[in-house]
DNA sequence: CAGAATTTTTTGTATGTACTAAATTGAGAG
DNA sequence: CTCTCAATTTAGTACATACAAAAAATTCTG
C-alpha cells in the first residue's frame, strides 16, 4: 500500500505541474513557460518548480533548458490532456448527477483527478453524455487525446458598449469569484449586451437576462465571451 | 498546490495505516496490534511501520509502546471509521450506479478514499439510499462515527455437513477471488447449505442456489456466514 | 534461568516535495 | 560593452515515506 499511482505512474504535484504547463503555453501562445509563471500558478516557490521540472525533463514529458523555461513534449502534452480531461469530467458529473454548485466542484475535482482511474472517468462521462464542455465552459479533452479548444473568444472586459455576446466560459478556479458572477447572472450560455463602459477603468454595465448588472474590469477579465451564434459550436455534444 | 490532505490532515498511508489497526483489532478481539502484523497488512516492511507508527503516536490517533504493538486511541478509531465509511460509500456507489463490478472496486475506492470529501460521500451515500452494508457484506460506518458490526457469523471453513446458512460477507481486497467466489454463485445474501467435508483439509461441497459446488477451505475461510434469520439484520436499511 | 530464536527498533540511505537564502545567469540600460 | 537588476538555479535544510542491514529487546526453549 504505496502511494497511489493510478495513470501512468505521476504523481498529484507532477500532474498539477503538466496541467500548469500546458494552460500557460495556451494562454502564452506556445511561448516558453518560465519558472516564476510556473511558481505562481502552482503557488510554490520558484526553487520549487525547478526541482520539479527538472524531474519531468528527465521523464520526457517537458523540454526544459536552463533559464530558458520549459516547453510540453508531445507525451507531456498527452498526460496532461488526460489529467484535464478527469478534472472537466469530475466537474460536471458532479454538478450534474450529484447536485453540487458550479462554484464548489473545483477543489474536489482537483483532488480526484489524481485517483480516479480513466476507466472511472469514462463512465462517469458516459452517464452525463459525454458532455463537449464542463459547468464552466472549459472544453472536455476526449478519451484519444483531442481537444476542441473552441472559437477563441474574448475577455468580456474588451468588448466595446453596445456589444451583444454570450457567456462562454469563467474561470473555475476561484470559488468566490464563480459565486458573486453566478448572482449576477453570469454563467456559460446567457447571453447579453454590454450597455456601457465607465471611463478611467471604471465599473462595466452589463444586461442579463434584462437586468443591468455592473461588473468591474478586473473580473470581467476572468470571462471569456463569443458571438451568439457560435454558442452551439461549443457546447454541441459530441454524441454519436 | 501541496499534496491534497481533505480530511483531518492525514496523509493516503497514514489513512491506511489507521484502517489496518482498526481492522487488525477487530479481528484479534483487542489485543494489540503488532508491527509485524501491519507491515503483512500494509506490505511494507516493519521498518517501515515503525515510522509511521511513531508518527501517529505523535498525532494521539494511537498509543504506541515499544516492542508492544500498538492500539487506537479514541480519535484514532473515529478517524479509522471515517476512512473505512469513504471506502465502502465509494465501492458501493461505483456498484450500484455507474455499473462496475463488485470485485473491480476496491482498488478504485481504495485510492479515492484519500481524496474524497465527507461531504461527497455523504451525497453517494444519500444517492445509493444510505444502505448499511456495502456490496461485500462488510456494515457501513455511519456519518456520526458509529458502526454496527453485525451478527458476528463464522467462518464458511468452520461449519459441520447439514448446516444451512446465508453468506453474510466476503473480503473484498482480492479481485481474482471475488471473481472466482462470484463465479462459484458465493455473494453476499445468497442461501446455500454445507453438504459435505473431505477429510484431511479437503475441499467442501456447498449446494449453493441448487447447484453443489466445492471450495477449497482456504478460501472459505475467507467467507464469513450467518444463520439465514440473522440476515435481515445486516442489511437493514438504515432509512428514517 | 540462560541461551537461542524471533520480533522489533535503530541506523543509514534514497526519493519526492517543499522551503529559504545565496549564487548565478541573462537581458536591457546606459 | 559593461553594469545592474530581475529571473533563475544551486545549496542547504526539512519532512514523509520507503527500504535493507545491524542492533536491541522480548519471548520461547531446553
Amino acid at each position: 500500500m504505496t502511494v497511489p499511482l493510478p495513470n501512468g505512474g505521476l504523481t498529484a504535484p507532477a500532474e498539477d505541474c503538466l496541467k500548469a504547463v500546458y494552460e500557460l503555453e495556451r494562454a502564452g501562445a506556445g511561448a516558453p513557460v518560465t519558472t516564476n509563471d510556473l511558481a505562481h500558478r502552482l503557488t510554490l516557490a520558484a526553487a520549487s518548480v525547478t526541482g520539479m521540472v527538472k524531474r519531468l525533463a528527465g521523464q520526457g514529458l517537458i523540454d526544459y533548458a536552463r533559464y530558458h523555461g520549459v516547453r510540453l513534449t508531445e507525451q507531456g502534452r498527452r498526460t496532461a490532456l488526460r489529467t484535464l480531461r478527469r478534472h472537466r469530467v469530475i466537474e460536471t458529473y458532479l454538478v450534474s448527477v450529484l447536485g453540487f454548485g458550479w462554484d464548489t466542484v473545483h477543489a474536489e475535482a482537483e483532488r480526484l483527478e489524481h485517483s480516479a482511474s480513466d476507466e472511472l472517468v469514462d463512465r462517469m462521462a458516459a452517464a452525463v453524455g459525454d458532455p463537449a464542455v464542463d459547468p464552466h465552459g472549459a472544453p472536455i479533452p476526449t478519451r484519444d487525446g483531442g481537444i476542441v479548444e473552441g472559437p477563441a473568444g474574448r475577455a468580456l472586459s474588451e468588448l466595446a458598449p453596445g456589444e451583444r455576446g454570450c457567456i462562454a466560459r469563467v474561470e473555475d478556479d476561484d470559488a468566490a469569484r464563480l459565486r458573486y458572477l453566478d448572482s449576477l447572472g453570469i454563467r456559460p450560455g446567457v447571453e447579453f449586451e454590454l450597455v456601457e463602459r465607465a471611463p478611467f477603468g471604471g465599473p462595466l454595465t452589463v444586461r442579463v437576462e434584462g437586468a443591468p448588472r455592473q461588473i468591474g474590469p478586473q473580473l470581467a477579465a476572468h470571462v471569456v465571451v463569443i458571438q451568439p451564434s457560435e454558442h452551439s459550436l461549443r457546447i454541441g455534444d459530441r454524441e454519436h
